[in-house]
DNA sequence: TTGAAAGCGCTAACAC
DNA sequence: GTGTTAGCGCTTTCAA
């Protein structure tokens, strides 16, 4: 048997000896069917392996309990995290999650979007590919569409770390610790990448009276390129070599430790380093990173927020723009002395709990 | 304007002009339809912001150049790699990839799984919940379909690593590195750690003299269980302390060389320790570990080739078992010896060229 | 409670 | 080439 490649409602209805209604109905409305049809209906799905066709479903006008996630990769920290909280909290709410990768081209992110916006998911989300002055499409989305880790003031919904806010603790955190050299490093080639250093600029120069340097220099996510930032920092003479390095990513922030220990200096006894954006992927270095905590996961949980909030609410009549912030969180560790850098494995590391 | 909830085929042939044939020809057929038509096509629907009604195109006939994957989460190193794999194969063919995770719960995966059936996805792609004893489900599927990451042996396409194989592998590491006395720790409580141990033994067994036990205690993937393993062996009396400790999964054996350590020993010169699956996310202790190279982006890949032959093959007549297995390879680092465990970041840990 | 019938938006086959 | 039409499988009225 069963050598049939589709198996319809109407083939459970008439196994089961009922009309075809009656098998919708039990299945999306049980309390509708008198128990035994119930259970006789079921069995017969069952016995023929039933799976109801969900393009016919959608199509007459059901509705689709799933959000879809459009990422750029799976292979960074933030992409990760913003997965797992989208979906723990999309479960919460009885919602699935479908999550799509784009490898950065527009073009199939694209095709990501009509699709979930073709099967009538109940939500888009996605974070954008890490290009400066990104802006969202034009056309006003039909379904509910929000935008992850990105900071933008044009009509829309948009969910990110506050980077301004970021920075600004990480200059704190910098004199605070008793830096009075601070060496920035890295290009401020995104946004947030910019809005980090104008937060730091901000708290040095309204807040303290340590010197700084922003040193826009290497890709802003290559080990390769940190570790000689590092290095030439520390090859320095003394009196204008910093006392603290800020990069403006993890990864940057985990070449320049081993660059500063291959000029051979300590790292943090001759200079403390320190990263910004919680990327546990980089955390691989023989010094624990000081740096943000991961944000990915509530950035993940809040844009599941944003869609569940636009399909509750009326629609608006004009669009308007909805940024939400989050705020960061420093994770003092031994990179920039604020923690003992010990000979075991440090659960502080364990990284799979960030992920 | 387009305030209307919807707009269809129909909207943007009467924008057009021209006939809803002609509309749908023009997004499947473009070689049909006069370019003059077609760029006039083209332009409507775009004014219109159409998206095509996905369900619609299934249910009336078109294919889904689509497949679904199936995960327990995402935060275990070897789906990551699966996820970035298939992705990266299925996107080489010209297909797209949906990922769902189930967070181990059987339930949430049949609904994704009838879902993916229900969309007519090309096909789907599953890795099992880390259960004991797990098997497919009995009923045929009606769309192709593979399971990762697991050695089976009931009809059904299956893709996992080679665990006999790789058992070899780790206990020939040990006793050509001059191991005399081996620790294998971890409890087998899977197939795959099963196999490891058994590959172990028959290595051992057949092809040295080297004297080895199994302590099956712990969880199979606890740091902390690890640490206490690592420990307790580190302290027993010299003449019957192992020089070399095989964990079954890499968790545990960065768990374990902390705890050597914890012991006033040092790894690798007093113990070496060896870890199993090449997961990148334990690699965050202070020595970098030797283990297996990852090997979920094969079976990612592999994955996807079944699925692919599936399509392509005439359905079989008797369904039978495809069992296919990928052999694995050692990465020798410093945590047994085999490879400078110098200051820098060493490169071979930047994990994330192994997501 | 149940059964019959009207589409949902689209594709493909057909006649023009 | 272009336009017309018959379903795809299901949900949802509406009568019975």
């Amino acid at each position: 048997m069963s050598r049939q490649t589709t198996v319809t409602i109407t083939d459970v209805a008439r196994e089961a000896g009922v009309a075809l209604g009656s098998v919708s109905n039990a299945f999306n409305h049980p309390d509708k069917v008198r128990p035994e049809t119930l259970a006789r209906i079921r069995e017969a799905a069952d016995r023929l392996g039933y799976a109801p066709n969900q393009s016919a479903r959608m199509l007459a006008g059901g509705k689709n309990r799933l959000f879809g996630l459009i990422l750029p990769s799976l292979d960074h920290g933030v992409s990760l995290q913003i997965a797992n909280g989208a979906n723990a909290e999309a479960r919460k709410h009885g919602y699935g999650l479908l999550i799509a990768t784009a490898q950065t081209d527009e073009e199939i992110a694209h095709r990501y979007r009509d699709y979930f916006m073709g099967t009538q998911t109940a939500g888009i989300l996605m974070q954008p590919p890490a290009v400066l002055n990104w802006q969202p499409p034009a056309h006003p989305p039909r379904i509910p569409l929000a935008f992850l880790d990105i900071q933008c003031d044009v009509p829309g919904h948009f969910v990110a770390a506050d980077n301004f806010a970021l920075g600004e603790l990480l200059a704190r955190h910098a004199f605070k610790s008793g830096a009075q050299r601070v060496a920035i490093i890295g290009k401020p080639s995104l946004n947030r990448l910019v809005l980090r250093v104008k937060g730091m600029e901000h708290a040095f120069t309204t807040e303290s009276d340590c010197a700084f340097e922003v040193v826009e220099e290497g890709a802003w996510n290559s080990a390769h390129d940190g570790l000689d930032l590092g290095r030439r920092l520390a090859e320095r003479p003394e009196d204008t070599r910093p006392d603290f390095i800020i990069a403006l990513t993890d990864t940057l922030a985990t070449g320049a430790i081993s660059g500063v220990r291959a000029a051979g200096l300590r790292v943090p006894g001759d200079i403390r380093v320190a990263g910004c954006d919680g990327n546990p992927l980089a955390w691989t270095g023989p010094v624990p990173l000081t740096t943000i905590a991961p944000i990915g996961y509530e950035l993940g949980r809040r844009g599941v927020h944003q869609l569940i909030a636009q399909i509750e609410e009326e629609p608006e009549h004009e669009p308007e723009n909805h940024q939400e912030l989050v705020r960061p969180f420093l994770l003092a560790r031994a990179s920039t002395g604020m923690n003992r850098s010990d000979d075991f494995a440090d659960p502080d590391i364990d990284i799979s709990g960030y992920l």
